[in-house]
RNA sequence: GGGUGUGUGGCGCAGUGGUAGCGCAGUUGACUCUUAAUCAAUUGGUCGCGGGUUCGAAUCCCUCCACACCCA
């Protein structure tokens, strides 16, 4: 080696050392006229399968059963006779012996490495030790890994590293395959529990003009051609309630992402996914068994049971679940009955009587929510629906047929977390407009949360809306709840993360 | 936005002012029914970035960056 050439690998990374040893793999593969990048395999089995047809084989026992299989390589023992091969049902050993693969064939194995995908056929033998094994007669390199693997008994802890290459959390660590399998589990199971009862799935914009139906800020973007600002949906809810209007039919619902460009903590992600779903001729109190029965179904399909482990507490969603008004829930935890006030400002000073400062609250309905929040919802761990809340704070539900202050909506809590938010849902026009004025007023006075006027939406229901039912759920808190997932984090795939800058 | 932490080779970690270490992975060899295989040798790091204090900084101080947790 020239001196030039030593300094030039003297500057490459330590990580870029590891990956030019393996490049210099892939010309002696090459060189022996094999492709290590090539197009199929045919499987004839998986791990699990394998494991689960021969778990009574003895130790010791051969047979003449002949397999192939397909994986990740995790872990090679003495040289390469044992081989851990991973695929997405499991492991399972590979035995190569020079005997079986021939001597050349096992000197080029070699050149495989733990990361590697490879394709093995032979049969199947139980060892000595107990390990099920493929006694392998052949093997196919099926994709050359340029890239180490993170350490194989510790493996990836890094929560940055899982976030930002999830790739490798996905291959190194179990529990994380285990948690989005079960999240596509979930989705699938509440599609499974709507088709039953006849919901039609349907799809709205999320590209829109009038970002609306929730309160929070919107992504803004632009169409070129037609040079006009767009903003990304942050609910399904007023597109659903056209759908309604339509007829298209009497139960629709939607599960897709939605956007909201506010902060990001363990329960926030700046795209989430939710369902929205609406029954027309349906009320809020439709809606509450509806919501317990869907979720009751989901853990039951997706766990086998209704009571579930989350952190700590045990939490048992067998359904009826309690239900207590907004109000009487106040009531129950602080003892102050909110009910007796008739202006905002003796919300305020009962309020303030019981510890809780709500000078930013410049409404009755927006005083109770905050005592609400801070002296209630965190002792909430039980599935409950809470219920009945101010109107001022619910701009698209019908008021409360027995209390013109209320509106006929409920928050179901579980954990603590608002999981599921639901409505008899407005259908007056003229009332629409009414709140949807009240909330532009409160945009006015400097509440960059509060909802858009949508004349369009206000527009169709005025051609008529029947009773319809509405609940909507954020898909992320149930799997982060069914699956005992500490950050929302966990549950999204690929998380939004900063840009590191290099 | 505020507070508290964390950031050291591909990965997991030690190192609180005096020449940057360990395990795994990698490389070379031995061994060949292993299970985090074993044994021997060995490559690899401007200690997140930048500045300061000091004879001397991974270590003390400051700015910035990223991440986590708690609070708002």
């Amino acid at each position: 080696m020239t001196q030039e050439e030593n300094k030039n690998k003297d500057s490459i990374s330590p990580k870029e050392n590891i990956r030019q040893a393996r490049v210099q793999k892939l010309t002696d593969f090459a060189d022996k006229g094999i492709n290590p990048y090539p197009y199929k395999y045919e499987k004839t089995a998986t791990a699990s399968e394998l494991q689960d047809k021969y778990k009574d084989l003895p130790a010791g026992e051969e047979t003449e059963d002949e397999y192939s299989v397909a994986g990740r390589v995790m872990a090679m023992r003495n040289t390469g006779m044992f081989i851990d091969l991973q695929d997405d049902t499991g492991k399972i050993q590979i035995f190569t012996h020079k005997q079986n693969v021939g001597e050349d064939n096992f000197k080029m194995l070699k050149l495989v490495d733990v990361g590697d995908i490879v394709g093995f056929k032979g049969t199947i033998r139980r060892t000595p030790r107990g390990e099920l094994s493929i006694k392998s007669t052949e093997y196919t390199v099926l994709c050359k890994a340029l890239l180490p693997l993170p350490e194989k008994f510790h493996g990836l802890t890094d929560v940055e590293t899982k976030y930002r290459q999830r790739y490798v959390d996905l291959i190194v660590n179990e529990e994380t395959r285990d948690t989005f399998r079960k999240r596509s589990l979930i989705i699938s199971k509440i599609r499974e529990f709507l088709a039953k009862k006849g919901y039609l799935e349907v799809e709205t914009p999320i590209l829109q003009t009038v970002a609306s139906g929730a309160n929070a800020r919107p992504f803004n973007t632009h169409h070129n051609a037609l040079d006009m600002d767009m903003t990304m949906r942050i609910a399904l809810e007023l597109y659903l309630k056209r759908l309604i209007v339509g007829g298209v039919s009497e139960k629709v619902y939607e599960i897709g992402k939605c956007f909201r460009n506010e902060g990001i903590d363990t329960r926030h992600n700046p795209e989430f996914t939710m369902i929205e779903l609406y029954q027309a001729y349906a009320d809020y109190n439709d809606m509450m068994e509806l919501t317990e029965n869907m979720v009751a179904f989901v853990a039951q399909e997706v766990l086998g049971t209704t009571k579930i482990k989350y952190g700590e507490n045990e939490i048992d969603l067998t359904p009826p679940w309690d239900r207590k008004t907004m109000l009487g829930a106040v009531q129950e935890y602080t003892g102050a009955d909110f009910n007796t006030c008739d202006t905002a400002q003796a919300a305020h000073e009962l309020a303030k009587s019981i510890g809780v400062n709500t000078e930013d609250c410049d409404s009755w309905g927006k005083v109770i929510d905050k005592v609400f929040e801070e002296k209630v919802e965190p002792s909430l761990i039980q599935p409950v629906h809470i219920t009945d809340y101010p109107l001022e704070i619910s701009p698209l539900a019908k008021v409360h047929r027995d209390n013109k202050r209320l509106t006929e909506r409920f928050e179901t809590r579980v954990n603590g977390w608002e999981i599921a938010n639901a409505f008899s849902e407005l259908t007056d026009p003229i009332d629409q407009r009414a709140r949807f004025e009240a909330q532009a007023l409160a945009k006015a006075n400097g509440d960059d949360e509060a909802m858009e006027i949508d004349e369009d939406f206000i527009e169709a229901l005025e051609y008529g809306m029947p009773p319809t039912g509405g609940m909507g759920m954020g898909i992320d808190r149930l799997v982060m709840l069914l699956t005992d997932s500490q950050t929302i984090r966990d549950v999204i795939a690929f998380p939004t993360m900063k840009n590191i800058s290099k």
